[in-house]
DNA sequence: TTGGAATGTCAACAAGGCTGACGTAAGCTG
DNA sequence: CAGCTTACGTCAGCCTTGTTGACATTCCAA
């Protein structure tokens, strides 16, 4: 399994980068990375009890405004019954709206509502201040390798749905 | 608070990056690369009915070998009962022992066994493999950039026990 | 018209966080 | 030595967020 250190010795053009070493450190960045990436907004949605399940989903409906329960569902990687939790806590407090489709009426739409887009801002911009503390400390281009690392590690389909959204707006 | 639009306008050289639109693909990127980051490991670990949580004190104590319970606690960044109830669950099952500090005798030292040892690798291992798939596909500079954007994202005191783990071995 | 898909809901459960309270042993300090 | 503090363990209870399983409803499509 581990050929990290096997990958140090035929390295004609080092590939000590991909020392067993070396990607230990990156688990570990990763760990206490994220710990950071999620604080800020855990803190405002401690305020308000709600967690960080409410926090994606507004997210997400935020991003795709329309978008079904099904795809949500799918973006998230979590059972209907356990967004349908969160997703009754939302719109019954009034920050999500749920539409019946017009097409296809199974499905619903979800949108926030200005009390929800309120919330969302709120959130976002807690968590863009800090990634856009980190990125200007890094530089575009430790950002580029960010990203493309980042993107490297996602599961084939979680990159399909990343780079969905991203090229929808970005 | 959102000054990314803003970074824009006065960008004499280039601080597109610092866009809203570039810290948003940032953050789901981070959302999306995470769950691939743990994906590997959580199969395994859900087999012999134990959690991420298993794994990180695992992961931790193997890194620093005789670390006391406070320490861990540190690292973690969980409240006691949570880790000890991790602990006490892998202390019985014979994968962690804990041994009475000989200077300071109210202090358990922390060790894996052979056992814990065997699932530490096969955890470690699993990660290990996605992380060099995407260290690979990457490449060097995007490591590089990589780690940068992760040490600059996090807080202060994690960056220090980041460090600190990072230059004791690598 | 009938099967299957999309949605919702109820119930029960588990992991893994949390707080609060309490106990014990050990170290430190005046 | 007395008393405070520290390190650790543990009990009890709570919350969020995930899971399965079962079942009803609605409605599209073959």
């Amino acid at each position: 399994m581990s050929d990290g250190r096997a990958a140090q010795v035929y390295s004609g053009e080092s590939l000590l980068f991909l020392t067993d070493e070396q990607l230990r450190q990156g688990i570990e960045a990763m760990f206490f990375a994220y710990r950071g990436f999620t604080a800020d907004p855990d803190r405002i949605l401690a305020e308000m009890a709600y967690g960080r399940a409410h926090h994606r989903a507004v997210h997400f409906i935020n991003r795709a405004p329309g978008t079904t329960v099904n795809n949500l569902l799918a973006i998230l990687g979590v059972t209907k019954q356990s967004l349908n939790r969160v997703l009754r806590a939302l719109i019954s407090d009034g920050l999500v709206e749920s539409r019946v489709g017009t097409a296809d009426k199974r499905e619903r739409h979800l949108f926030l509502t200005e009390k929800g887009r309120t919330l969302e801002s709120q959130l976002s911009d807690a968590q863009r201040a800090r990634m856009r503390a980190a990125y200007r400390d890094a530089g575009p281009e430790a950002v580029a390798g960010f990203k493309q690392v980042l993107e490297a590690m996602m599961d084939a389909d979680m990159r399909r749905a990343y780079t969905r959204l991203r090229d929808s707006t970005g």
